[in-house]
RNA sequence: UCCCCAUUAGCUCAGUCGGUAGAGCAGGUGACUGUUAAUCACCUUGUCCUUGGUUCGAGUCCGAGAUGGGGAGCCA
């Protein structure tokens, strides 16, 4: 009878010393000898896999000896101790099948790559301990977003992937069309967009906020979690052109409500992080950034820090150092600007709460003092903003004066409008970047390296 | 899109003053009964990114382009 596999990882915590096991995975090391051979194969379980010994009594030990780092094997054998210095258990093989063989051309060497040219073989990348690590946080972290609001009773919301408004600005959108782009039908000398397959221009969702807006109007708390396309020619190592971002909305909710819950929120995914994924962590801390899990440990326990814009603007000036950007109130913050205040004044992550209005977004509430809207960002060392969020502008003539002052018609966002129309309330969301928290967690330092498949301008392979 | 840096063997990199290229690892062959990036011996591998130019002679100097990286802007 043929025996199911055990996962190394299962095979490690709850093996029996002395059983019989069947295990299935990829050479990562070999180690031969004239009479022993020693097979270290990973699984992609966990991040060490298991020491596989092969002794020349083998009906294949020959073959074995031929086989190349990456070749896929099933390995009936023994668990037992192992009296080696480098691993606890180790498996004494009764019969060991080469599944597919990989020769010496494969790409993955048993050494330490860089990761640029790792990029280069992202279809190879996942076999390695780091993006193997990178890619089952990045699994049990997406399972925890859901966990977390689903405790909170938010109502998961799957907003349009394909959407015709296009509120942010033109020109960072995705086209989405069914027209031949080398000859598109005309309405005088423009493309004529009636035509075209959904009766008007459309494109990839550059955020899920509007339509999620209407959902708290109905729902009161709700979350987005899904894909999201910039097409902004932005070559930075924290962005891409399609990434994953997490956007709640609650209704009957303020500023500070908002930024509680992004507290909370980051501050539970750091503990689940530190919980439930301790093995990659633990390698993360090791290989990627030493100091991590300290830092990561701290961030779960500590309250952040809250500080008004025109605060911050007030400190940086009073810092003594001289920023590339000079610093007054009015201006965006810029990355020194937000790395210094994250890394140089708190230490930590920080809220910086109530922009001046004319650096900010239409949809985001006028505050009293006229001049600043109730938007903040969280900044955290290394990676800068990693969650953008306000409260939103509830008032309706508010709403239409700041749409006109920004040039934004009003006509295709009718729906939007109607929202507060009728039982208007005030309300409040963020976006996280779920790769920036992933960067965070992990202390990589490129968006890329925590993508599977990553999409930025010029790169769409695999 | 702008600014800076890089591009040499499959990978990581060295290459002095301008004189036609080298190491480690990987790979191949052999040795080895407990290895841990195994070890030891021997061996193979080059469009020096491309393209113009300077020069008796260019991996090396100059121009242009391509690709990669870092930083900036935009943001999550």
């Amino acid at each position: 009878m043929k025996r199911m596999r055990t996962r190394i990882k299962e095979l490690i915590a709850n093996g029996t010393k002395g059983s019989d096991y069947v295990v299935s995975g990829w050479v990562r090391s070999l180690r031969l000898s004239k009479e022993i051979a020693f097979i270290v194969i990973n699984d992609g379980s966990d991040v060490d896999g298991i020491q596989v010994v092969a002794e020349s009594d083998l009906a294949n030990f020959e073959q074995i000896g031929r086989i190349g780092t990456g070749s896929a094997l099933t390995v009936e054998g023994r668990l037992l101790e192992s009296p080696g210095a480098g691993q606890k258990w180790e498996i004494h093989s009764i019969s060991i099948t080469i599944i597919g063989m990989a020769d010496g051309n494969y790409p993955l060497q048993k050494k330490r790559h860089s990761f640029e040219y790792l990029r280069s073989i992202a279809h190879l990348r996942p076999r390695t301990n780091t993006f193997g690590a990178i890619f089952r946080l990045r699994s049990k972290l997406a399972q925890a977003v859901h966990r977390f609001f689903s405790e909170q009773n938010f109502l998961y919301v799957q907003t349009p992937i394909i959407t015709a408004s296009d509120c942010e600005g033109a020109g960072e959108l995705f086209r989405v069309t069914t027209l031949d782009a080398s000859n598109p039908p005309l309405l005088g000398c423009r493309t004529d967009f009636n035509q075209d397959f959904f009766g008007q221009k459309s494109g990839l969702t550059v955020s899920g906020q509007l339509e999620g807006e209407l959902f708290a109007l109905a729902f009161g708390d709700i979350y987005t979690f899904g894909p999201t396309f910039r097409a902004e020619n932005s070559n930075t190592a924290r962005h891409a052109s399609e990434f994953w971002m997490i956007e709640p909305e609650m209704a009957f909710s303020d500023l500070a409500d908002d930024a509680d819950l992004a507290e909370k929120f980051v501050r539970y995914l750091c503990r689940f992080a530190l919980e439930e994924c301790t093995d990659d962590m633990a390698f993360f801390d090791r290989h990627i950034e030493s100091g991590l899990l300290e830092r990561i440990r701290r961030v779960a326990e500590a309250d952040f820090v809250r500080m008004e814009y025109g605060e911050a603007i007030e400190l940086l000036k009073k810092s003594g150092t001289t920023f590339t950007y000079p610093v007054d109130w009015g201006v965006d913050l810029q990355t020194e600007h937000e790395r210094y205040i994250t890394e140089q004044i708190v230490g930590g992550p920080a809220f910086i709460l109530n922009y001046p209005k004319n650096i900010k977004a239409f949809y985001m509430r006028l505050n009293d003092d006229d001049r600043t809207v109730a938007a903040m960002d969280l900044l955290v060392p290394k990676v800068g903003e990693i969650i953008g969020g306000s409260q939103r502008e509830e008032r309706l003539d508010r709403l239409e004066l700041r749409m006109a002052e920004l040039g934004i018609a009003q006509e295709p966002l009718w729906w939007y409008l109607d929202s507060r129309r009728w039982g208007s309330c005030p309300h409040a969301g963020f976006g996280l970047g779920f790769e920036r928290m992933l960067m965070y967690l992990s202390g990589m330092d490129n968006i890329r390296d925590v993508i599977p498949f990553p999409r930025t301008p010029r790169h769409c392979e695999f």
